[in-house]
DNA sequence: TTCACGCTGTGACAAAATTCACAGCTAGGA
DNA sequence: TCCTAGCTGTGAATTTTGTCACAGCGTGAA
């Protein structure tokens, strides 16, 4: 079984390797990947060998043929199905952004239980409401979903979605989700985020003075 | 020094102890805080270690107490003071998420360069020119940034940050920022997470699909 | 054609994170 | 008062993750 780490490296390198594509670069040293991702040499390679892509020791990796690859790895060469719940400030923010069509994340439905938002269509995405969630979604091919409701919602959303066959679920609210072992659970707590970075950004401040100091 | 993922737990504790204050809870065993925290009760005493706090094997731990030794652990007693760059959708849903002081994150500052966002006030939030970045932030004790701009800026944005003595930032960009080894980076990178959620979800419908056939 | 350089792929090793397992303690009951 | 159940705190073992180092190979130069 691949580690949860290793994806996270893949994605990344995928998300570079478009970029690279774009500047017209066809070939790629795994110490160049790895400048790009913040990693070692020995990782990319590392990495790489779990996608059974192999370069080459003269020329490198052919930029195209790893998206490939990757891609093939991924198996989403027609894009990311996704649904949405949660319409509100940061549900639409996202909503924005993806259905812009700047990455390859498609959000195929969103979900509210605010009458005043449902039937209506934000950002070309038409939102339902949450007691159809499951005729709904039975009608595509979702597999993962984004939460973006209050925290004392989530639970609840998080049933529904799993009882509707959902088995990835990005859970932006501020609690840990009980699911079965058959779902993958990634939290995406901004404030925790912002609180870690806090504490970090402390220690470095007091690290730097202490340093001035002793000079 | 103490891990990345010690502190990130930490923080969850502390989410997780203000619910259960709220509850009227008083005391709490290492297994229960752990079955909140979704993780083993040994990973929980470990943790608490780093912090100094000890409980009692006949009542567990004082809510009160572990709650105020983490505050001091964090030295975080009166909020934590950030700014935000970047008032996109994205930017707007923060600061109408962290305005409203549902949490102890406090948005001080907010920049954009676009002047038809800036000197406006948005959530109660003040809107800099981002070229003001130094002089507004030296009148602050902000040590900590969110990022909330296209990718291609990001890094532009950083440097500035960087030199106006920010330690601590929190990148909304999918790229991996070069930063100084005093500068603390958090991604959250949501582009990347339903990638990786949207991988183990079809894993995980194969590994159930499967499992069904064969019965 | 042959050689040599500099890369890849990978077994072995090292470091970090987590769990185990148990000594030691503490409040409540006999 | 003393005993006991069941917790905490922590050294040691285990598992996971990342790095090292080198054999082997492919390309361009001679």
């Amino acid at each position: 079984m691949v580690s949860e780490k290793t994806i996270s490296r893949l994605t990344n390198y995928q998300t570079l390797l478009r970029l690279q594509q774009a500047q017209g670069r066809t070939h790629l040293f795994s110490h160049q990947l790895a400048d790009l991702a913040r990693v070692t040499p020995a990782q990319v390679r590392r990495d790489l060998m779990v996608i059974g892509y192999t370069g080459n020791p003269r020329t490198g990796y052919h930029v195209g043929d790893l998206q490939d690859s990757l891609m093939q790895f991924f198996a989403f060469s027609t894009g990311i199905p996704t649904a949405l719940v949660g319409v509100g400030s940061l549900g639409r923010a996202l909503l924005s952004y993806f259905m812009s069509g700047r990455s390859n994340i498609r959000i195929l439905a969103a979900f509210d239980n605010d009458p005043g938002k449902t039937g209506r269509v934000l950002s070309g995405c038409r939102i339902h409401p949450m007691n159809r969630l499951r005729e709904t979604l039975a009608e595509t091919t979702v597999s993962c979903a984004l939460v973006t409701v209050p925290g004392g919602e989530a639970q609840k959303v998080t049933d529904a979605l799993v009882g509707a066959g959902v088995h990835g679920i990005v859970n932006f609210a501020p609690v840990r989700l009980k699911v079965p072992p058959t779902v993958f659970v990634e939290n995406l707590d901004v404030t925790s985020s912002i609180e870690k970075a806090a504490f970090f950004a402390r220690n470095y401040s007091l690290k730097t003075q202490e340093e001035t100091n002793h000079e």
